[in-house]
DNA sequence: GGCGATTTTTAGATTCGCCTAAATTGTCTT
DNA sequence: AAGACAATTTAGGCGAATCTAAAAATCGCC
């Protein structure tokens, strides 16, 4: 029952992650990609990584994270998402600056910590991104969430997350005023080319590309 | 001007402790005894911390801690000491619970987080031990601090910081009803056993151990 | 001033996390 | 069914941080 180490949980998170985003099969080169390491680094921690249980795999043929290594992934994610929120309501960060802080604050090791943290933060549901925080036993409850693409005109919804976080995208957002929450009524959809008529909180009405409109995500409203 | 390690930052922090609460040359065997680590270690991490220029020593001959090397401790304490306060008053932890937690989160990262941090805080001067927060430039501005068995009867001072910092010695001052910021006027000094009579904050009067007032260190007041 | 005890350093090994290069296995195409 | 090509693993090595055991230097005492 030994702490994993750093790195051990930075894979055991992005595994979770890419399994979750996607088919339960999880590659090596995938791993390396997100972890902007090598596929022998990846090779050699997922042996590892089988070997304590958090996940099983066969050579060659991809990862299956298990039950245990969920929760711990869980954990990790808890942490970042609860000191994300930190940063942005008591310390004043904007949401695209917390990231990299939160990725070094979820290795810290303590429950009562985090336990007092969310106490103080007054159990927040929701990160600065919009995404889950777990709950203490490592349990998601939250709506389903959709891409506001995928929906039919007059549908009306609340963004409740974002796929792309680089700051070019998060300025736009700032720039045309919708952010985390916003309530979203979808007028028009343009056949042509995918770009959607929106209006924005009952107020600012826009055109939105379709590109931009693949990134929010919302849950019915 | 890269960042030092973990490990290089605890060796950096354990010699500017050393060297400041003692004489200049700090030993190798005091380095490892602090860090509860080998001598032999210690050797090797002193080699590599003195090639980065933050120690200077002599074969055989002990360390000295350079300008920069001490720049870099009172960084790593200031983060240490903000965090304390930040456990203690947000998240009520009490004084003996937040040493452990704070050992990681001094390794963190972010100037801004901790600018941010002393600003949420209110600019605390001291941690809740009572021991002083250095600046942002590393300057630490407060007054000398005395040991209570050493002052005279009649003397007025205000509890600042414990030598002790122990459970049994934190129950003990919590029994008594004293605490850091308490004021304190010695009544009398038996001269048999080195005791101290003393009033605390006006209100309550008790007589405390020589030993008791070995571990106090207060301010005039 | 010399010698035993203590302190400090060196030598050699281990674990972790990473790398490059090479070998192996799997998949896809024809 | 056989290459070609891609994905993955293995082999071998490196730097960081630690350890034990042994050697070397310094200290302290007579
Ligand atoms: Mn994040
Ligand atoms: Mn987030
Ligand atoms: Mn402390
Ligand atoms: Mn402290």
């Amino acid at each position: 029952m030994i702490d994993l180490s750093f790195a051990e949980e930075n894979y055991l998170k992005a595994i979770y992650h890419l399994s979750s985003a996607g088919q339960n099969q999880v590659n090596t080169n995938a791993i390396a990609e997100r972890l902007e390491t090598k596929p022998a680094s990846v090779s050699d921690m997922i042996r590892k990584l089988s070997e304590k249980g958090v996940i099983s795999y066969v050579k060659y043929q991809g990862v299956n994270i298990t039950e245990d290594g969920k929760k711990k992934a869980l954990w990790v994610i808890r942490k970042h998402r609860l000191w994300e929120v930190f940063l942005v309501e008591k310390l004043n960060f904007h949401w695209d600056e917390v990231h990299d802080i939160a990725e070094q604050l979820e290795h810290i090791r303590s429950s009562l910590l985090i336990s007092r943290l969310d106490e103080f933060l007054g159990y927040p549901k929701f990160d600065p991104h919009g995404d889950p925080i777990p709950d203490a036993e490592g349990i998601i409850s939250s709506k389903p969430r959709m891409i506001l693409s995928g929906l039919n005109v007059k549908s009306k919804v609340k963004l409740v997350s974002l796929k792309d976080t680089g700051n070019a995208f998060l300025n736009y957002l700032d720039r045309i005023g919708m952010k985390i929450g916003s309530r979203i009524r979808i007028l028009d959809i343009i056949e042509f080319d995918g770009s959607v008529e929106i209006e924005i909180d009952n107020r600012k009405r826009l055109t939105i590309s379709k590109r931009v409109a693949d990134n929010l995500l919302v849950v019915a409203d």
